[in-house]
RNA sequence: GGGCUCGUAGUCUAGGCUGGAUUAGGACACUGGCCUGCGGAGCCGGAGAUCGAGGGUUCAAAUCCCUCCGGGCCCGCCA
């Protein structure tokens, strides 16, 4: 409102000493200092740019003909600098406005609804299961449901899609082990317990493997490629001795188990081959497996707040034929063609025909490699099935977001150009691949540089172990700070202020940014963290709480503080923010909102009074704005999936 | 070799798309105060950065363009 008024006096005046010049931005911004007003204008540097005038000189003629008997909300206005135009707040006005805006609107203060609605499919998580989520992945369900949350606010359809990625030669392998263990019931974490059976078993396997290699490079005597392999039994190893020691009956069963297989490879070729072609026997058998894999993902999933609205089988793609469906349509595309017993589509051929480039945002120079469809067995690839899958899910929505780690940048890639030879260029269009960058595991003495977290070789830390480490510390800093609550309330709270914790320290950062994983980037509970703002809601509470009055007669004009102005702005730029943060799927500019204004919120805590603030209309005025500041605080940590604790 | 991405104090990070009043904003660690009223998971202050390097565009560059350097990832009949 603020912004339109100043927006509209500036055009008119501008229309009035300059009818001959357009200008399409005013530019007008927050300037860096609250002395120079809340809203700045540079316009008058593009002015002095075009008619050769000095800046400053136009900028005061501009002010001098703003028509000020219009305005309401500013109270004046005053060039300033080497050429800017300041316009300067009425808070008398303000500050009611947007505080009673803000306890209005309530929960839904801030959330502006968009003017276009849409069916939104977030796909998010999508983790093999094959061994439970681990720090490295906890990035992604954590972004793609603060995406979703935020999407949500906005006024869109939100569908959360997880992919469940059973096909493949890596779930034959689990199913592989859990079948030569007998089929046992989990004595622990479902996913845990998989996630062992998986390790163990490709170890196992990979080591009779690399031997059999060896054996016949020796024959051939390439000392070249025998140096490779020895180098990489090796690793293998020192991994199956690692994994000996660590779960040494398990680790025992398998190997009694698979050495007494003359040829285990096959044996799991077998099992996906199977399973592809619909075999019932394989079917319950690598089902079963996911779905105690799953279980756990869920259990997880759920501690930190996260569900799904729909589980996908990829293997569902395959058998009901949407796979089979997608390759007849593409074979009669010019792009698809017959290489030496493969289908191989040519992705950078039909990017020059569509002239694809500039809206791909690839360099003309750049040739995009071709992507094998169909091997010469006849089995599909995944990006195959992908596609099809793509489509099914545009058959429920108007725009997909697919949070996926950037590693995957070239098969999305091909993805979205599949969708373009099937001549599906709006779903091209709306396909969104919201990538993340890697998170590694931080060197140890013996190394230089960070470890690659493989979660093949079982070297990783659970999100699981992050949020039980988290949840314990929190509860220390709980039975420090409050040593006389129950028990049972330490636990409670501890609980929502460590998951609160990592999940912010995962929202927080830039996603494109590499994160080395440390404990204390996770277990932060200090200024710059979830408990932190969590904290100061509780504190906002607490003085309403003790008030044990509603701001019966508030006179806003009364909140001259800069402290108080600084917050009220703050208060009135969460809708802006909002949906810049939505609009662009940042979820960190949220969180970043949310410390800035308990920031804020605590130095005026420290400052001022507020329940025994005088004359009354002044403390009524602070409660309010204590309460505008709770409900402010409270959305923007909700919509990131923190809870905000009324104590804590 | 090609492509994508990241590089901001000892450490972590904001700003970058949309250039502007910036002496580059925060946090951790370091350090000096506040034990004053509503919760100290707090508040106020100090010190610490040639924004990876070099060019260019501009009245103005951390931001846009080019080149280079360093880290990571991808370029498979894996997923």
């Amino acid at each position: 409102m603020f912004h339109q008024e100043c927006e509209n006096s500036l055009r008119k005046a501008l229309e009035k000493l300059y009818p001959e010049t357009q200008l399409a931005e005013l530019s007008l911004k927050k300037p860096p200092n609250p002395e120079f007003g809340q809203l700045a204008s540079s316009l008058c540097f593009d002015l002095a740019k075009k008619n050769g005038k000095n800046p400053i000189v136009l900028a005061k003629q501009l002010a001098k003909n703003l028509d000020k008997t219009r305005f309401s909300l500013v109270k004046h206005v005053d060039p300033a600098g080497a050429g800017y135009i300041n316009f300067h707040l009425d808070f008398a006005k303000f500050s009611g406005l947007t505080i009673e805006s803000a306890r209005h609107f309530d929960a839904e203060y801030g959330f502006v609804k968009t003017s276009t609605p849409m069916r939104i499919i977030v796909e998010h998580t999508s983790a093999n299961p094959l061994h439970p989520l681990h720090i490295g992945q906890a990035r992604n369900p954590v972004l793609g449901d603060t995406l979703a949350r935020m999407l949500k606010s906005r006024g869109h359809t939100v569908f959360r899609h997880f992919y469940i990625d059973d096909v493949g030669r890596q779930s034959s392998v689990v199913a592989y082990g859990y079948a030569k263990l007998g089929k046992p019931e989990p004595d622990e974490k479902p996913d845990h317990f998989i996630g062992k059976i998986y390790t163990i078993t490709s170890c196992i396997v990979e080591i009779a493997r690399l031997k059999k290699e060896l054996e016949q490079a020796k024959q051939a005597s390439s000392t070249e490629a025998l140096q490779k392999i020895n180098k990489e039994l090796d690793e293998w190893v020192a991994v199956a001795a690692d994994l000996q020691q660590r779960f040494s009956e398990l680790f025992r069963k398998l190997h009694d188990e698979i050495s007494k297989e003359e040829n285990p490879e096959r044996a799991i070729n077998l099992i996906n081959q199977a399973y592809e072609t619909q075999d019932k026997k394989a079917i319950e058998l690598s089902r079963h497996v996911t779905d105690l894999c799953l279980e756990g993902f869920k259990q997880t999933l759920s501690r930190i707040d996260i569900t799904h609205d729909s589980w996908d089988w990829e293997s569902s793609f395959v058998w009901s034929g949407h796979v089979a469906d997608v390759l007849q349509k593409l074979k009669s595309s010019p792009y698809v063609s017959k290489i030496g017993g493969i289908l191989e589509f040519e992705a950078g051929k039909i990017v020059e025909d569509l002239g694809l480039k500039p809206k791909l945002g690839l360099r003309e120079s750049y040739e995009v490699p071709s992507l094998t469809l169909v091997r010469s067995d006849g089995t599909t690839l995944y990006t195959t099935r992908d596609l099809a899958y793509t489509l099914w899910k545009f058959e429920k929505a108007d725009r997909v977001i697919n949070v996926i780690g950037m590693e995957q940048n070239l098969a999305q890639l091909q993805l979205k150009i599949g969708l373009y030879a099937l001549g599906r260029r709006e779903c091209a269009e709306n396909l969104v691949h919201f990538a993340y960058n890697l998170v590694s595991l931080p060197s140890s003495k013996a190394q230089v540089r960070s470890e690659r977290i493989s979660s093949r070789m079982g070297r990783y830390i659970t999100f699981d172990e992050v949020m039980d480490e988290a949840v314990r510390r929190a509860f220390e800093e709980v039975s420090k700070r409050s040593a006389e609550l129950s028990e049972k309330e330490k636990k409670r709270i501890a609980e929502f202020v460590g998951i609160g914790a990592v999940r912010y320290a995962l929202v927080a950062v830039d996603p494109q940014k590499p994160v080395v994983f440390t404990w204390d980037r996770v277990l932060d509970f200090e200024k710059n963290s979830a408990p932190y703002i969590q904290y100061t809601h509780a504190r906002a509470c607490s003085i309403l709480r003790k008030a044990a009055r509603a701001p019966e007669k508030p006179d806003y004009s009364l909140l001259t503080e800069k402290l108080e102005q600084e917050i009220v702005l703050a208060l009135a730029e969460f809708p802006d923010t909002f949906v810049e943060a939505t609009e662009f799927l940042k979820p960190s500019a949220i969180a970043e909102f949310a410390v800035l204004l308990a920031d804020k919120f605590n130095t005026f805590y420290n400052a001022l009074p507020v329940i025994k603030a005088e004359p009354p209309q002044l403390s009524d005025a602070r409660l309010a704005l204590v309460d505008a500041v709770r409900i402010v605080l409270r959305n923007a940590l909700s919509v990131i999936g923190i809870v905000a604790p009324e104590r804590m």
